[in-house]
DNA sequence: CAGTCTTTGTGATACAAAGCACACACGCAC
DNA sequence: GTGCGTGTGTGCTTTGTATCACAAAGACTG
């Protein structure tokens, strides 16, 4: 779905395609697996084959980082995995609130996949009277209203946005207003943010609606 | 995350670019809330404004269709919208079919925003023999064993997997081999199609692993 | 340790997408 | 019906991304 980056020209810093930074999680997630059945050395052509993607790809974006390959024998899988996650940030935790609490957000919160990937979330909020101050998945559901207070006294860096969608831009707005520089939404709705922000969005709906046309 | 689609050079069809194509769904969501909110005549720089992209693009973008707007006034929203449906083949119904039961395979299921879009679950599916049999948000849930047939029978077009990662690759083939020609993935995995299978995948940590990159 | 084989890293090249800018179509006013 | 304002459609230019292809680096072989 849409998505919104720094073009980060800013200053001299890393002039590396918003493309490529998508792409490495797919890197390290290919080599954390590869890893765990046992190889220690993988090719470009073999992580190729893995992601469906042509050997030079993989080598171009891997150069705008560093030389991390050796000839005639490929990539040490650890450490270039190791690499990356340093590269992305992945190499320690983030914690994240999840604001709105009905049915997505506590499916979202409830989900165990966030954790083991250092994603933590460790706060959550919701509009209605009725919900704040419920204990949902160990976490104490808070009113918007204290939603800066907290980002700030939790180091909170990370908000997901799961409420309905005629209050998804008034609360990505205050996610923003309170130093957030990283939304994932889940509303399906073409977000407005400033630059410097930069927000993913998740739409099943969107997905499927783009696949229609090819089976027409 | 990663996708994969026909090149569709078949013939001499659509030389339309994938990214356009992703877009138009974009498009159709602004235009039905543009008339919703009771105007019936956009330009292609209120629709820009509205999706953060130049007014240029989406009348690149437009024009791989058909002449839609008329010069001085804009485009008929309604008409426009209809227009864009119909590409994408989003004026019919599409049966579709959930594989893996699980907590996720439920939350599909019971997801109430396929529906309004024309997107009907009509068959889940799951390995386990405890679970087949249970009637889950009123699916009496298959065993995988039957998928061919099924899909055959009740003439579904896509198929969603919420399988656990390790049996998602089985999954994925088994939904080729049945004809599915457009499959949406929830595992975190990169998956291996043909070519002439669409695939999307839904991976939130994929999309907090890219935003990490920015806030570093 | 010379020769061969493999696979990287990268300049050069080809391809694709986005943006610019303007001619032309249409609507409206008088 | 002439003239003006607005906004489309599109050829051309610019920017961005992927691929090619090859030199150089390491490993292994006898």
């Amino acid at each position: 779905m849409a998505t919104s980056t720094p073009n980060d020209n800013l200053g001299s810093e890393s002039p590396v395609p918003e493309v490529v930074i998508q792409r490495l999680p797919l890197y390290v997630r290919v080599l954390s697996q590869f890893s765990s059945s046992g190889n220690d050395l993988i090719s470009s052509e073999q992580l190729g084959a893995h992601l469906q993607m042509t050997p030079a790809q993989i080598r171009k974006d891997l150069s705008y980082f560093g030389r991390f390959g050796k000839q005639g024998r490929g990539y040490d899988v650890a450490m270039l995995e190791g690499e990356l996650r340093s590269i992305m940030g992945l190499n320690r935790t983030w914690n994240a609130a999840v604001i709105g609490m009905g049915r997505l957000g506590r499916a979202v919160v409830a989900y165990p996949g966030f954790a083991p990937e250092g994603f933590n979330i460790i706060a959550a909020f919701d509009a209605s009277a009725e919900i704040v101050g419920q204990t949902i998945s160990g976490l104490a559901v808070q009113s918007i209203s204290q939603l800066t207070d907290t980002v700030k006294n939790l180091d909170i860096k990370i908000g997901i946005v799961t409420v309905p969608i005629d209050h998804a831009q008034k609360v990505i707005d205050a996610l923003v207003k309170a130093g957030i520089k990283s939304i994932l939404n889940y509303a399906p709705l073409s977000p407005q943010v400033p630059e410097g922000v930069t927000i993913r969005g998740i739409d099943p709906v969107l997905s499927l609606q783009s696949m229609t046309y090819y089976i027409r």
